[in-house]
RNA sequence: GCCGCCUUAGCUCAGUUGGUUAGAGCGCUAGAUUGUGGAUCUAGAGGUCCCCCGUUCAAUUCGGGGAGGCGGUACCA
C-alpha cells in the first residue's frame, strides 16, 4: 500500500517567492527590535509540558490545544504553543546571572492543535519582545510604541492601524462592581469570552451570549452565561460607551482634532467610585497615557479600547492589541477584515510558577504569518526571486567544459547552473524561462568553433518578443543575444545582470 | 468538538434522470521551426469520477459510514 502524498491539516509549504518577502519582513522587525535595545534569544520548540505549564487541572495529561508526546522515560514534552512560557523558563533558569531588566526578542514557529481556518494555521511564526523585571509602566508604552513602529517600518501606513490598550484590572473592577461572585471563575470567564467577540458578533450578539445563548448562521447554539438581566444591561451600556467612545476618537482624529483622553478617565473615574481594581486599573491607564502622549504617540497610532479583553488568564495588568483598520480584499474579491495582527500585555506572575519570586513582566508579539498574509493582498504579488544564469547543454559530450564555464560564472560571485536535466534545446530555454533566469548562455559546434560563447538575454527576448506576432521572424531576427569571445563571459553576463537589477 | 455545504485530469470546473469509449479551458509534452523560452496552429500524454460498505443485472451517479476541503460556531492558555 503505497502512502498518498499529503501534507498534514492546518500545516502549509513555503515557496521560495512568499520565503524571500518572509526574509525581507523579519529583518524589518528584528531592526526595530535591536533599535529598542531587546537582545536575541533562541530557545527550543520542545519542551517539558510541566515546564510551559500546559497540564489539565487536576489531570496527569497536557491541554489538548497543545502538541504532544511522552519521552522514552514517559516524561511529557510539548511543541511550544506561544514563545512567552518558554522565556519564563529560561529566565527562572538563568535568573542569577541575566541582567536585570533583561530585555529580548525571539522569533520562530510556534505550534498550536486547534482548528486550522483562513488565514489560521497550527504552525505560525510569532516576533515576540519582552522586558522582564520591570514594573514601570514606561516599559508597557515601550511595548506600545515598539508595536507602532515596527508595523510603520513592515510599509503599513499610519492610521491604517492602531495599537489598542486597555487593562485587565479594569475588566476584574468591571465584574466585581457588576456584583458577580469573585470565585465564580468560570462564569468570569465565559463573560469576558463574550465580550471579546464584540467586534465579530455586536452588541446584540455579546448581549445573547451574556444571556441565554446564542444561535449561528449554520443552527449552532452557543450556551450563555446566564447573567441577569440588570447586569447584562449594565454591560451593554459601558461597552456601548466604549464603542461610542471609540467612534468619537476616530472622528476627532480624523479631522484633525486633539482627542482629550483624560476625560475618558475621568468620567470612569465617576461611574466606578472608590473601587481598588478600577483605581489601579485606571492609573495604570494614564500613567501610560502621559507616557505615549509625551511621546507623541497618541495621536491615533495608539488609543485607550476599553472594549480589549484579550488573554484570558495570564495577563495581570496593561494589555494591547494590533489591529489593522482598512479593509482588504481577497482574491475572490471579498472583503475581509484582518483585525489584529499582534497583541500583548502585563504578566507579572509568569516566572513566579518557577521561583516564587513575583518578577513583572511585559511583552508584545506580532503575528508574522498572518499580517504577511495581510501585506501581500495589500501589495498584491510579489515579483518572483531572480533565477540563476542557466548555461545550456547542447553537445553532451562537452558537459566539462559547460559546467567549466558554470564554475567561472559562479566563482565570479554570479548565481548560475548549468541545465542537469535530459531534455532538448527547447526544453532547457523553457526551464531557463521558468526559472526566472536573467540569460542563458549558449555554446554549440559553430561558437566553440570561434572560440566565442551566445549570451542571450531572457528579459530584453521577452520584451522583443512582445512586439513580434510571427515567429519565424523573431527567430531569425535572433533578438536580445549577441555572441562574444568566451574570455568576456563573466563580463558580459555581469553587464546584463547589472541592467536588469538597476 | 458541534452545525451546514462541498470532493470528477496538475489547476478551474462541466457532465452522467444508474448503462459500453467521462469532457472543456488552462497547464504539461511533442511537432510545425537540423541550435532558441514568451505569439499561432496541430497532435499527444494525463482520471480507482475522495475511500469503504450496502442496494442493484449494472454505481462516478442511489443509501449508510469514513476521510479531506470550505464556511459558521466553540476552543485559542
Amino acid at each position: 500500500m503505497r502512502p498518498e502524498a499529503r501534507i498534514a491539516k492546518g500545516f502549509r509549504d513555503i515557496e521560495a517567492q512568499e520565503l524571500s518577502g518572509l526574509d525581507d519582513m523579519l529583518s524589518t522587525i528584528r531592526e526595530v527590535y535591536e533599535r529598542y535595545g531587546f537582545v536575541a534569544l533562541e530557545t527550543p520548540a520542545l519542551e517539558y509540558t510541566d515546564a510551559l505549564g500546559k497540564f489539565l487541572p487536576d489531570q496527569d495529561r497536557p491541554n489538548a490545544g497543545v502538541f504532544s508526546f511522552q519521552d522514552d522515560d514517559e516524561q511529557w514534552m510539548s511543541l511550544r504553543y506561544d514563545l512567552t512560557a518558554p522565556l519564563a523558563r529560561y529566565v527562572a533558569q538563568n535568573y542569577q546571572t541575566l541582567p536585570k531588566p533583561f530585555r529580548r526578542y525571539a522569533f520562530g514557529n510556534v505550534y498550536r492543535n486547534e482548528k486550522p481556518g483562513p488565514g489560521r494555521f497550527r504552525q505560525f511564526m510569532q516576533f515576540d519582545a519582552d522586558t522582564i523585571g520591570s514594573d514601570s509602566m514606561a516599559a508597557d508604552a515601550e511595548m506600545c510604541m515598539l508595536a507602532a513602529d515596527t508595523l510603520e517600518a513592515l510599509g503599513i501606513k499610519r492610521g491604517d492601524y492602531v495599537i489598542k490598550l486597555c487593562n485587565r484590572k479594569l475588566l476584574d473592577g468591571i465584574l466585581e462592581g457588576a456584583a458577580i461572585d469573585a470565585s465564580d471563575l468560570a462564569n468570569r470567564v465565559v463573560v469576558f469570552r463574550a465580550i471579546d467577540k464584540l467586534d465579530r458578533l455586536g452588541l446584540d450578539g455579546v448581549e445573547a451570549l451574556l444571556g441565554k445563548g446564542r444561535r449561528d448562521e449554520s443552527g449552532d447554539f452557543t450556551e450563555g452565561a446566564g447573567l441577569h438581566p440588570v447586569v447584562i444591561s449594565k454591560f451593554i451600556g459601558f461597552l456601548r460607551a466604549a464603542l461610542h467612545e471609540n467612534a468619537e476618537r476616530t472622528r476627532i482624529q480624523a479631522s484633525g482634532g486633539r482627542y482629550e483622553w483624560r476625560s475618558l478617565l475621568d468620567a470612569l473615574r465617576g461611574s466606578f467610585g472608590h473601587h481598588k481594581l478600577a483605581d489601579e486599573a485606571l492609573t495604570e491607564l494614564e500613567s501610560l497615557g502621559v507616557l505615549l502622549d509625551a511621546a507623541g504617540y497618541f495621536d491615533g497610532r495608539t488609543a485607550i479600547d476599553l472594549s480589549v479583553v484579550r488573554g484570558l488568564e495570564y495577563y495581570t495588568g496593561p494589555v494591547f492589541e494590533a489591529e489593522l483598520t482598512f479593509p482588504v480584499k481577497d482574491g475572490d474579491g471579498n472583503t475581509v477584515r484582518f483585525g489584529s495582527v499582534g497583541g500583548g500585555g502585563r504578566y507579572d506572575d509568569l516566572v513566579a510558577r518557577f521561583t516564587g519570586q513575583k518578577v513583572p513582566a511585559t511583552g508584545f508579539a506580532i503575528g508574522v504569518s498572518r499580517l504577511q498574509a495581510a501585506l501581500s493582498l495589500v501589495n498584491g504579488r510579489k515579483d518572483t526571486p531572480p533565477g540563476p544564469v542557466v548555461v545550456l547543454v547542447l553537445d553532451k559530450d562537452n558537459v566539462a567544459d559547460y559546467q567549466k564555464m558554470t564554475q567561472e560564472l559562479r566563482n565570479a560571485g554570479i548565481s548560475a547552473e548549468m541545465y542537469l536535466g535530459s531534455s532538448g534545446m527547447k526544453a532547457q530555454m523553457k526551464y531557463a524561462d521558468k526559472r526566472n533566469s536573467p540569460c542563458v548562455i549558449i555554446q554549440g559546434s559553430d561558437e566553440r568553433a570561434k572560440g566565442e560563447v551566445t549570451i542571450k538575454d531572457l528579459v530584453e527576448g521577452a520584451k522583443a518578443a512582445a512586439a513580434i506576432k510571427d515567429n519565424k521572424e523573431w527567430k531569425e531576427a535572433r533578438p536580445a543575444q549577441l555572441s562574444v569571445p568566451q574570455a568576456q563571459l563573466v563580463d558580459e553576463v555581469r553587464k546584463i545582470i547589472a541592467r536588469h537589477r538597476g
